[in-house]
DNA sequence: GCTTATTTTGGACGATCGTCAAGATTTTCT
DNA sequence: AGAAAATCTTGACGATCGTCCAAAATAAGC
């Protein structure tokens, strides 16, 4: 790291992140494309505009490559469904505008929810992703959170389910969902905004 | 195939499928351990007690290797809360062996269940494991359902879910369970079986 | 414009991968 | 026991992997 910060003294280091934060993109694009277990050095420098000498010039390896890529995915898939939660003025319109940003992101942002859960479980065994992982998997429950609480305040119900178990469950629907989208079933988004739905009703009492 | 089943006809197919079953056995247990990823025919051979040539002798390449091993690991683990649901004689003692049950399942096979997602998660990305996981999903599905049923049943109450919202759900608790479990949090377990215990109350009204 | 940093290229390295085939070994049959 | 078939070992192959490095290319400072 000390290396790093010196080599780039003269210049901005501002240019130095970009250029990272490039390669990490095109990196994120090679991984959702072919997966984790195939994505190779010289496959990401493909997707960029650069030879794959490059990558040992921003990054020290693939893993820090692979790790700082992780860590700016998890921008990108933590506000899904803030959007909804603001929107909605009933329960119903929440329940409805949730179930159709699930199944919206579900059918234009497949390869990278399947990126996601690759490496999700990669990190069951690599330890060096454990704790990026565990950090997005929580803003992901705070994510879903968002919406459990307010569909149980618009509801005026009460909640009946802890934070992780409401997230366990959606995460599940969604994973599910996925799996048979990506195996070619037309009504995947369908089931999925209508599972989404029903489990939300069922998450809050007295609804 | 057809010069598979000549090249045995001497022998007897018991011997040809031993050995099939024998290698997709050091296969699994090469899988469980390095993951899909990482795992090379000259790891599996050295799990086994052959040499990594002899694996293209009983399979044609890696893929037939895995699929097979893959359909073989269904048999293990689609039975595993039977007994549970057979010993229960209420719907609190048919919670609690359930959620005991899961814990078990999570701390002494924690490695074959993550092989499981795994492989899974890769079916995303190789079509040739789709079929395969697909069926082996929708046993453990079934799996599932006969314990949400039997719930239901002895609670006296009826089912507000449908059977593949309920296994989503309960996969999603184990796959978090599992996640933390290998993240070295030791109350992981004890969290499983009263969430799960909790989420099978939730899924049939009136109990 | 010349010198000095910085950035990028592209080839080379050792390792490892899946696959294959020739030969050694073991088993089966007559 | 000897021939034939089945089984297993071993080494090799081309490809690809992550990594490194010398040199080309580009940008910055004077």
């Amino acid at each position: 790291m000390t290396e790093t910060t010196e080599r780039i003294a003269r210049r901005s280091v501002d240019k130095f992140a970009q250029r990272r934060a490039e390669l990490a993109e095109s990196t994120l694009q090679a991984l959702s494309e072919l997966g984790y277990a195939r994505t190779s050095l010289r496959e990401i420098a493909q997707k960029s505009n650069f030879s794959h000498g490059v990558l040992h010039y921003y990054f020290t390896d693939k893993v820090e490559l692979l790790t700082y890529s992780v860590r700016r995915f998890e921008e990108v898939c933590v506000t899904r469904y803030d959007e909804a939660v603001a929107a909605a003025r009933s329960a119903e319109e929440l329940e409805q505008g949730f179930g159709a940003a699930m199944a919206g992101t579900l059918r234009s942002d497949a390869v990278m929810h399947r990126l996601w859960y690759d490496l999700r479980n990669q990190s069951l065994f690599e330890e060096a992703f454990r704790a990026d992982v565990l950090e997005i998997d929580a803003q992901r429950q705070a994510m879903i959170w968002r919406v459990v609480e307010r569909y149980a305040e618009l509801a005026g119900a009460s909640l009946v389910v802890t934070e992780p178990v409401a997230y366990a469950a959606f995460d599940g629907l969604f994973q599910q969902a996925l799996l048979h989208h990506l195996a070619g079933e037309e009504s995947a988004g369908e089931t999925l905004a209508a599972d989404a739905g029903s489990l939300l009703r069922r998450l809050v009492s007295g609804g």
